[in-house]
DNA sequence: CTGTTAGCGCCTTCAA
DNA sequence: TTGAAGGCGCTAACAG
């Protein structure tokens, strides 16, 4: 574990330090085979220059951190592919960290990633409730944050999001169109930014098409199967029979798929299902799920980009807002007239 | 993103920066009041060390780097925070690489991570083959590396596996105890330790059993449902239909079981279905399948636990291999008798 | 108990 | 074109 430091290169070569520091930085002047020379002797050594040392000269730790709620569903595995495909590429190292869905969690996560100097983050928020205040902090301080998926409207940074909205629009429509009428939505919670715009979105299809429905058609969910089931077992037990359901992920789809199915009750005929964001999951559940996909590995990519820019312009960058499309892939789920 | 450094402190303070230096890592005889005066117009300040600095003095980055194959599946993510469980109490930070199951991207992985003077590595191979050479020479300087569920045993260092041999023995057991004669295997790369082992543990079953099978009953795929389902469609459309299929994996065995449907044949009264290495999808997969679950938060904190005896024993330590105990889930793709 | 001093490994200005 | 020297922020002997 011993390491070779740039003193044990000077002496072999009977220089000084500088200049094998200047071989390795060619921006100063050094002659060519002085140059030459010294590569190719550290080379041999294996040496390498101290990237601890060096960042301790340059205030920098080519350090990202990444904050997201969790990592054991593909959605955030695949954004962070992303954002590591664009940061590595720049020589960037990235910290994961998880909130778990905590909100102190959270923060400090982040609190570690100050300690530990990252240049700058790249968040999605936890389910909870939060308070604006420590981001807001940050973003003074001229800290590059970037925001993504899981954003607070109320936080002027740089965000990377989805068009919620629209394409909670078009689930809505596609059910409509289908012929279905009594067509509910299982959201997230509904203090989240994205599970509003869902809704919105959700409203704005029935409105349109003047299909009539109550604010008790939509319920509140978390993210989870057992909830998606838990609620879909009280509507079926209750005898609240809806035609279709538009839940706000695929999770919280199957979990009501699964209580629809021991029900006895047959998908679509008897209930349509579509999910949200789509995951692996829909292509293998029988039926197949009626999902929306989101470029994943895009929100990723665009969130470093974003970063880059606000660490290369120190802070001083404008905050910019990145909305990403998706696509409706329409399965079995939601078909009507099928079996 | 000026930093306060201690230099700040101490002349706000009037007193030695070793003074301050102290305070922040009372080991060192210090009087109380000192101490707390210190700490507390440091906080006022806004003053935290600068772990840079600590790093290039202590000649230890509190940076632990893991290359996994891939972190889309659920598998490698759970790991991982297995892994961070611990080390994040130890006060070390995990850097995550992939290695897109790319022998070469490994490769440069961890030159990266050994770059980044990560204080040691815990490795998932690809599952390309590959050269020790790398990794031996990695183990002669001392570096402490860790190896878990993708290893190779000629490399003699300390690792956490799952004991493969047993699990695939109690699976295949299973399906004979059902009553299943003709039984298959769509066993991993067979280069793999971990392939070698399943397939140990599925012949020693029908063995003990006596049951009839030929080594054309094992088929090479990988580790990716389309492999499962391209596999098992050619199998029915030469007619050569089993009475049950062990998979090397859950997506494995889902590839298998979408080809057995759209053959329109039923499951598990046609053919049965065993999975391994369990996965979210088994229990929502239609019928729900059949598998062996493998502790993986265990293994990643068994993993992180071994590191952190290789890291503090400067890599003198000897090696330990941790071989993991898992359940077989019994689901409907493999009761005899069914529908 | 506290201050002085010498580095950790490297970069960068200033002289030569 | 090269070397000497100072310093990044901090720790750790060694004095006092």
């Amino acid at each position: 574990m011993k390491h070779i430091t740039i003193k044990d290169v000077a002496r072999r070569l009977n220089v000084s330090i500088s200049t094998v520091s200047r071989a390795f930085n060619n921006k100063y002047d050094i002659r060519k085979e002085t140059r030459t020379k010294i590569l190719q002797v550290a080379e041999e050594m294996g040496y390498r220059p101290n990237p601890i040392a060096r960042k301790l000269i340059q205030q920098k730790t080519f350090n990202v951190g990444v904050v997201v709620p969790e990592f054991i569903n593909s959605y955030f595995p695949e954004v962070i592919i992303g954002i590591q495909e664009i940061l590595h590429k720049q020589g960037y190292q990235v910290l994961v960290m998880q909130s778990n869905e905590c909100y102190t969690t959270e923060l400090i996560n982040i609190k570690t990633l100050e300690d530990n100097m990252v240049d700058g983050m790249i968040i999605s928020l936890s389910q909870e409730i939060h308070n604006n205040d420590y981001y807001l902090n940050l973003l003074e301080k001229g800290y590059p944050v970037v925001f993504f998926n899981r954003v607070d409207e109320d936080i002027p940074a740089s965000k990377v999001v989805f068009d919620d909205y629209k394409w909670a629009y078009f689930a809505t429509e596609h059910l409509v169109k289908q012929g279905y009428k009594k067509i509910y939505h299982l959201s997230g919670y509904q203090h989240l930014n994205l599970s509003q715009n869902r809704i919105r979105g959700y409203r704005k299809a029935l409105d349109k098409f003047s299909v009539p429905y109550t604010s008790e058609y939509i319920i509140e969910t978390g993210f989870y199967m057992e909830e998606g089931q838990a609620i879909m077992k009280k509507l079926l037990e209750e005898g609240n029979i809806p035609e279709a359901v538009f839940a706000t992920n695929d999770t919280v789809a199957i979990g009501a798929m699964k209580a629809i199915k021991k029900a006895r009750l047959k998908i679509p005929k008897d209930i349509a299902l579509v999910g949200f964001t789509e995951s692996k999951m829909a292509d293998i559940v029988d039926p197949p799920l009626t999902s929306v996909s989101q470029p994943t590995f895009e929100m990723g990519r665009k969130a470093a980009e974003l970063l880059l820019r606000q660490i290369s312009s120190d802070g001083f960058a404008a905050p910019e807002t990145v909305v990403l499309n998706g696509r409706l892939n329409v399965r079995d789920s939601s078909r009507k007239g099928l079996r």
